[in-house]
DNA sequence: TTGAAAGCGCTACCAA
DNA sequence: TTGGTAGCGCTTTCAA
């Protein structure tokens, strides 16, 4: 409603001493700005967003983003990406420009380097995949510190600094696997899990959170065999074929990672296609079509999207309006998709 | 990149005269004209977003929102209210004013009378859950042919003229019903149908999709009955009640409207609660409790937030960036939730 | 410490 | 039919 203009006539000041106690540029009287401050509060104003975005070109923002590399089209990875790419093409309007790269779960020194490369290029702010690694949450905390803001998406890491995180709550998508398992089983199944690295985050968590729920609410869903895939189809495949051969009572596949048409493969090759239960993560188009042979029974998506476009808009509204984010932790929705709701 | 001063300069005239061009206001030389069509070509130009933001602010536009009425605070729409509220108070920075009326799903004519009388409030755009009705069908036709954008939300009416609809595809809300149907029964179920009025395009469609998947993909999923209860408690707790006692066996329900906790309560009083499967639409407060009671198996939500702010979106982009909706339309995500994922 | 003025891209209005 | 100018709200720079 009012504009710095008012308040500088009501102050009887200019717009300028306005400006900087709204933005904190120091250099004014106390006794100007608490009378400036009180005015503020008394109309109640806040600053018109036309106005700053118009602004705010000037600056000519540079953020930086950093994922874990994209191996294939249908990586998960490519939907965020298509997501960064978009929002960075509105945001060129507002004079930001997107610097993205790739690094490898595995390497976190590497990491650390892209993230220097990015800061030399002179970044103003930073999304990132976090390597869950100390080295990773030092260097962000350096950031932080430095005044560059950082947010974390898809992976986070907890006290180092970053302003907010945005992706998945990877419990909770383990209890919703396990509620899903229950009402597709009756409730009574044995069930065999294939997962990537234990070290990521997202494995360990969907696997505590289908197994902690289980015990409580599901006591006839019996793990039999947890194995590692290191999100590879081949190891996938391998992992599945050996576990079902060795257990043929398993009626229940749960995939917490990547390599899903692997391990499809080898359900296929054995004649159990359409017999086992079978539930996975994202809605990639191999699994979306696995979805649709009737291969995958229910997969759960977390807005791959909503990973690369929210982080951007936190960090432009951070650096323009000066909004902190809402808050800390930004949940994606957990989206359970069957064929039929493709 | 390139701005409407820039391509003056190259042109030889002056921004009001590539005003003139880009926004089709007449008085402007063919040959001129013909001249800056070319320089804007080259340049690639688009009009920049914030600049465009800015300026819009003079036009005062003011919106008006139609949706049935909010019944109570635990009603579907009183979600789709708060969506509204929440942009418009994002709009008023550009100037824009929201105005909300409510009228009653069985009285077109009332609903007739609200959008003349927002109409002669001055509205530039109209956003309307619009009644299925041939009258409200010649209204928006009227609307449009005048020069007032018309958006449909929740419900649609094809060729009014209205620029897009925003809402879900009912016909597949229906068919992931019966994909849910078959998983949580194994495929063997006698179902019984508790639906709103056949008269709201919502209610038919879902029907149909359910019917038509069920046949085709999953023969042994019977409807054993039918029974309309109004969107109504009451007569959804008589008509279950009634249903429930005449054909004991029924093990599944269908509650394809409004009315699920009086159905809700027909089961529980039969002691049925946690042994019939019941799929229910939406995600309103009482459902959530009833899906955490593990009375409702499962719901099917439809972003309602999103029916009350990209129908604003849409048309200030219309109207402000002078660009039409890229989809006509617009589905919301079909968004199936379990107790664990809520 | 403060004020004045120019400028971001676009629109609107008045005068020519 | 056209140009010139002022203004939207905010930032920035320069001068006082």
């Amino acid at each position: 409603m009012s504009t710095m203009k008012e308040i500088a006539r009501l102050a009887g000041v200019s717009r300028g001493t306005v400006d900087r106690v709204i933005n904190n540029r120091g250099s004014v009287n106390t006794e100007t700005e608490r009378n400036i401050r009180e005015i503020i509060e008394s109309l109640n104003y806040s600053p018109n967003v036309a106005g700053k975005n118009l602004a705010v070109r000037k600056k000519k923002l540079k953020f930086g983003f950093i994922i874990f590399d994209v191996l294939h089209e249908n990586s998960y990875f490519a939907d965020v990406i298509s997501g960064i790419e978009c929002r960075a093409a509105e945001l060129s309007e507002f004079g930001v420009t997107v610097e993205i790269r790739e690094s490898d779960v595995n390497e976190p020194d590497k990491q650390v380097e892209s993230i220097s490369e990015l800061v030399d290029l002179g970044i103003n702010g930073l999304v990132i995949t976090p390597i869950n690694h100390p080295m990773i949450a030092d260097k962000i905390r350096e950031l932080t510190k430095s005044g560059i803001p950082v947010v974390t998406s898809n992976s986070d890491i907890p006290d180092c600094g970053r302003i907010a995180y945005v992706g998945s709550n990877y419990y909770k998508n383990g209890e919703t696997a396990a509620g899903l398992m229950n009402l597709i089983t009756a409730g009574v199944a044995n069930i065999g899990i294939i997962s990537g690295s234990p070290q990521v985050l997202c494995n360990s968590e969907r696997i505590a959170g289908f197994s902690d729920c289980s015990k409580i609410h599901y006591p006839e869903l019996n793990i039999i065999e947890i194995k590692i895939n290191n999100d590879n189809d081949d190891e996938s495949y391998t992992a599945t074929y050996d576990m079902l051969t060795k257990y043929p009572e398993i009626n229940a596949l749960y995939l917490t990672a990547a390599g899903v048409r692997g391990a499809c493969q080898a359900v296929s090759e054995l004649g159990l296609a359409g017999k086992l239960k079978i539930i996975s993560y994202d809605a990639t188009n191999p699994i979306c079509q696995l979805l649709d042979d009737g291969i995958v029974t229910v997969t759960i998506a977390q807005q791959p999207k909503l990973q690369g476009t929210l982080p951007l808009d936190i960090l432009l509204n951070y650096l323009s309006l000066g909004t902190s984010p809402e808050n800390e932790f930004n949940y994606t929705e957990i989206e359970i998709k069957i064929k039929e709701s493709l």
